[in-house]
DNA sequence: CGCTAGATTGATAAAGGTCAATCATTGTGG
DNA sequence: CCACAATGATTGACCTTTATCAATCTAGCG
C-alpha cells in the first residue's frame, strides 16, 4: 500500500509486436507512464451495482480498473440485455464515439478504479507518443477479445459457449497471476449476466452447467466459484463446433 | 486518377470526440498524413480470392483498403469457418498480436490497397502523435463494430441476423457516399460467407432471404445486389428480439 | 455448350427459448 | 439472533427454430 507502484494505473494486454511468453498479457506501462497517469487520475472505490455511466451520455472520463469486475452492456429494443464485455483489473473503458459513451457500465463487484478526464488524457497522449502507442496496443487487444467473444456466441451448443466463457475467465485469472487458476476460478457475475453475455437464456446456462457438473467436468463449491475437474474435456467442448 | 488525393491512403471512422453529423464516418486523415503514409506504402491491385496473409504467420505489413472488399476469418477446429469482419475501403487491417497475424485475410472482390511495412508505420506513428491518435480512433471504431457484430449473431432468428447484416452493409455504403444506398445495396460476398459471418448454415441464409423476398421486404435483381423494398419492416426485424 | 461452384428447397431431428413452478441464498428488519 | 422477504438459480413441459443430410436448380466460366 505504501509502494507507489501498487497504487498507480495499470494496463494489461498482449503487445502488438514484442514477443512475450506465448499468449501472456503483460503490464504495458513504465513507471514514468504510471506516474503521469496517476497525476491526472482520481482513484475511486465503489460498491457493486454502481453505474459508472449510461449509454449515449456525454463522455467526460476514461476509467482504468485497479480491482474488481465491471460489465459493459446495452439494453436492446426487445428488452433483452446484451453484455458486450466483462472488464477486469488492467482494462480500460469509456472510450467514446462522437463524444458519447456507447455502452452502459456497471460494477459487478466492489471496484477500485482510476478516473481520468478525457481531455487531460488526450493531451497527455499527444505529448507522449510512446504512451499513446501502448494505448493503441491495448485497444487492439480488446478488439481481439471482442472477436473471440463473437466466436463464443456463434457456437451452437450452450456447453460450448460456457466452455469458452470459462476459458476467458481462466485467461484473465492467469494474467492476474491468480495462484488458484486454472483449477479454480472466481465467477463474480450472476447466471443471468453470463446468459446476457453468451446470448442464452438463464435457464439454458443453468441446465448446461448442471449437465457439466453431472458429467464430472466442473464442480461449484458455491455459485461464484468453479473447480475445473476435467480441463481436457472442457477444452474439447470449447473447440468442438 | 491524376489527382494526388485520389491515390492516397484513407481511413474512415466515427471520431472519438469530434461531433460530426450523427453516426457518419468521416475521412480521418489530413492531406499531409496521407502523403506521409503514401511515402511508405506500396499500392497493390489483386484479383478476388487473393490471400493477403494467413493466421499465425509473422506480421510484416499493415494494409489499408482503397477499393474492394476483404474478409478476415479463422478456420475453427470443428472445420467451420468464422468470419470476424468484412473490411471495406477506408478500413485498416493487419494489426498483429505478439508479432503474428491473428486472422487469415482474403479478397472477396478485386481489391486495391496500400501495403505498409509495420516497422515503418510504427516509426511514423511515434514521430507523429496526431496521426497516431487517428489510428487510435480507427481501432476504437473497429472495436465498436465488432461489438455490434456480436449483437447480430446473438439474435435468435435468422431473419433478425440478416436484417442486421444488411444494415451493416447499408452503413458502409453510406460512408462511401454510394448514391444508390440505402435503397439498393451491393452484396459482394457469397451466401456461404454471410453464413460464416452470422453463425448460420448457408441453407438458413437462403431460406430466410427467400422468406423476406416472399414477404415483399427485399428483392434480389441478382445474387450480388439487393433492393430494400420495405426499410421500416427491415428495421423492425433488426430491432426485435 | 457443358461443367462446376454456388444457391435453393425439402424432410427430419436436436437444441434451446419460453412459460411456470420450486428451491436456495442473500440481505433486512424486528 | 432469527424470521421473512426478495432476488437469483434450478428444474420441468412444451414448442419454435435451425442444423443436418440430401437432392435439385442456377449461373458463371472455360
Amino acid at each position: 500500500m505504501t509502494s507507489a507502484s501498487a497504487n498507480q494505473p495499470t494496463i494489461r494486454a498482449i503487445p502488438f509486436d514484442r514477443v512475450s511468453a506465448a499468449g501472456v498479457a503483460t503490464q504495458l506501462l513504465t513507471e514514468r507512464h504510471r506516474q503521469n497517469l496517476a497525476g491526472l487520475a482520481t482513484q475511486l472505490t465503489v460498491p457493486r451495482r454502481t453505474v459508472f455511466y449510461r449509454e449515449d451520455t456525454p463522455a467526460e472520463w476514461v476509467f482504468m480498473i485497479a480491482n474488481g469486475v465491471v460489465k459493459s452492456y446495452r439494453d436492446l429494443p426487445s428488452g433483452k440485455r446484451h453484455i458486450a464485455v466483462f472488464l477486469f483489473p488492467g482494462d480500460v473503458f469509456g472510450l467514446a464515439e462522437n463524444g458519447r459513451f456507447v455502452n452502459t457500465t456497471q460494477a459487478v463487484t466492489r471496484v477500485t478504479l482510476y478516473r481520468i478526464p478525457i481531455d487531460a488524457l488526450k493531451d497527455l497522449l499527444r505529448r507522449d507518443p510512446d504512451l499513446q502507442f501502448r494505448f493503441l496496443c491495448k485497444v487492439t487487444h480488446q478488439l481481439r477479445e471482442a472477436q473471440r467473444h463473437t466466436i463464443s456466441v456463434t457456437r451452437h451448443t450452450a456447453a460450448g459457449k460456457i466452455a469458452m466463457f470459462l476459458k476467458m475467465l481462466e485467461r484473465d485469472a492467469q494474467w492476474r497471476n491468480d495462484a488458484s487458476a486454472p483449477r479454480s476460478l472466481a465467477v463474480p457475475m450472476t447466471r443471468a449476466d453470463i446468459a446476457d453475455y453468451l446470448g442464452l437464456s438463464p435457464e439454458a446456462v443453468s441446465r448446461s452447467t448442471s449437465r457439466l457438473v453431472r458429467r464430472g467436468i466442473l464442480s461449484f463449491p458455491d455459485r461464484h466459484h468453479v473447480h475445473i475437474l476435467n480441463p481436457a474435456e472442457l477444452d474439447r467442448l470449447a473447440a468442438s463446433m
